[in-house]
DNA sequence: CCGAGGGTCGACATCGATGTCATAATTGCG
DNA sequence: CGCAATTATGACATCGATGTCGACCCTCGG
């Protein structure tokens, strides 16, 4: 898989953008002169000054970004952040906090989809790096990311979140995928439910494994384990979440408590639960807009923090900070709102 | 307001990455052949391409795509889109739509909120054009554009999302929000409604006008005008809208209907309805995704489709379109899940 | 009246790549 | 075998801005 380097076009029909040498020519003085009027360097004679501006102002005359970062030293004001699709509200949160935060400091973010393709991933940090951006934030898909190592060396800083990298040393911001998992247990075992399901995604992602790993715990301290038969993992998307809660309920004895993941595994769930007449207790991973109105009581975190954090550590090492990698940890809470709460019957 | 041109920066105590003129020296071969050997250029001597990569490997060169852009015409292969806050659904699709066409035509997407502020979005643009993207994309938030007129002349496509440009003749994807205004209209008068309430957002954006208006005349053509007390615009926020629905029903008469005219006001319509005894009808404009959960019926439209057909325009007019501005309009469709069917009583 | 110092301004090199053109080495063909 | 065509390579200009340094003019103090 390879990611174009450069966009084709042809176009150009159009006019050519003016240069500053044409202004210059234009107001009658050297480059130099125009280049020190318009930046508002001192020692310009406030009647070239002004000669300069009318001109720029006349021709549409716009700085070119692109020439300045060169011989500025080669590198943009550009931040990557290589995440999943935009459409799953956990991505656009983080999203929303790192552009928010860059922009504080003048930087720029630039988004693209891993497609969860840990192939596209490399092609597209490649394409980043060329482009030269000042950091990099992953949320990654690939399992390793020993070839990174190189990078590092050559200054260009990496914040990986949600993931810890595999093979790099980097700054990372993480979710307590555990302790939320275990809190989330032991909420319904303290209601007294013992037949939990657990449906998870993918047990090859970290967080995930983190999460059914705290759910572990969390029963083995407490003895149980009628809930070992209601281990679903692997399901990765809305419709299979439906599909593997309705096939759950269905058995017999049932599980009289559901916990889900991550946010699509909840609706999922949701799904179908949806005309039940005696649902089980359910707690999801992540919050979400509506989950208040539907009364879903879940395992609450702020990606927007995420997403600000990480930008935070980039912008510092942009900055200049050097030091060993520094690891955040997001900490999650759970938010009752009814279905979680729901007794065992 | 403005936006900082380039980003402060200090750091550098690491190694500066190489440049093709070290690689080329390494190789003992001049600066043009290894640039040759790299682009894969003909007329290169096995051999000699052999230790140029080699070179190249050893070095862990990375080629500086600012420099190649600038000498490749000063023009970057980004494009720029500038919306609201990515939290809000409606922009994270519309973004993902873009990304997801962009990069098949080796484009990348960078994306800055405009915070809904117009000075704001104006020094966005400017930075935009600065960092000369090859489009951009805006969901405008600025009541007026004719500062963008000299631009077009320039060859900067624009293409303006949801909301038509002011004073700007340029592309623009809109969603046919008359249209699917009056369908709800009807689908609640088709029930019996008469004292349906109309729930609006900033009368002053467009999209919003052309939903109150499409409302509107579905009322005059009924020959209902028993609704014009239940009319509240303005309403800008989840809290808000809330509290404006809490407030219609202790009306009296109140209403039997509601009719919300986006995804905000929508979920706080939910919370207000959400422990009601006896609910009115609703229908939302935006779907969502829990909106079959919840059984809330919504006029519904393709926003990923919208940010693939406002990039694709881009695109079209990056490879030399050139002909007069057009305009798309996404279709709207309701889908009923039951809110919107109940009676009026 | 002269030299120092500061204010204005311009010529030129430079950032890191690619395009053009010239040159040397090789091959091809009659 | 000799001359044209082709291959392999390099020197140099170039994209559009900014940094360095020096030239010039003016003012001011001694």
């Amino acid at each position: 898989m390879s990611v174009a380097r450069s966009a084709e076009g042809t176009a150009d029909a159009s006019p050519r953008r003016p240069t500053l040498t044409q202004v210059a020519a234009l107001a009658g003085v050297s480059l130099k002169t125009a280049s020190r009027a318009l930046n508002s360097e001192p020692n310009v004679a406030e009647s070239t000054g002004r000669r300069v501006r009318d001109a720029a102002d006349h021709l549409g005359y716009r700085l070119n970004g692109i020439a300045r970062e060169l011989r500025r030293g080669g590198t943009s004001a550009l931040v990557g952040l290589i995440s999943g699709d935009l459409t799953n509200p956990f991505y656009s949160a983080v999203a929303s906090g790192i552009e928010r935060e860059l922009r504080q400091h003048g930087l720029q973010l630039v988004t693209a989809n891993n497609d969860e393709d840990a192939e596209l991933e490399h092609a597209l940090i490649d394409a980043f790096l060329e482009r030269r951006v000042r950091a990099l934030l992953v949320v990654p898909s690939a399992e390793r990311h020993a070839y990174l190592a190189i990078e590092g060396s050559h200054g260009v800083p990496f914040v990986f979140l949600d993931r810890p990298p595999v093979g790099v040393d980097a700054d990372v911001v993480v979710i307590d995928n555990a302790g939320g998992a275990r809190a989330a247990a032991e909420h319904l075992l303290t209601r007294g439910h013992r037949r939990i399901a657990l449906v998870a995604d993918l047990a090859r992602m970290v967080p995930q494994r983190g999460r059914i790993e705290g759910f572990q715990q969390a029963m083995r301290a407490a003895g149980n384990d009628e809930w070992e038969p209601f281990l679903r993992t692997d399901v990765h998307d809305v419709r299979r979440a439906e599909q593997t809660v309705r096939e759950l309920l269905e058995l017999d004895p049932a599980p009289t408590a559901l916990f889900t993941t991550n946010n699509r595994l909840t609706t999922g769930a949701l799904r179908a639960l949806k005309e039940h007449p005696d649902p089980p207790a359910l707690i999801g991973f992540d919050d979400f807009d509506l989950a208040e109105v539907i009364g879903t009581t879940v395992v609450a975190h702020d990606a927007v923090a995420m997403g600000r954090e990480a930008a935070r550590l980039a912008h510092e090492r942009i900055s200049g900070h050097s030091g060993p990698a520094r690891s955040i940890v997001i900490s999650t809470s759970i938010i009752a709102r009814g279905s979680g709460e729901r007794p065992p019957h």
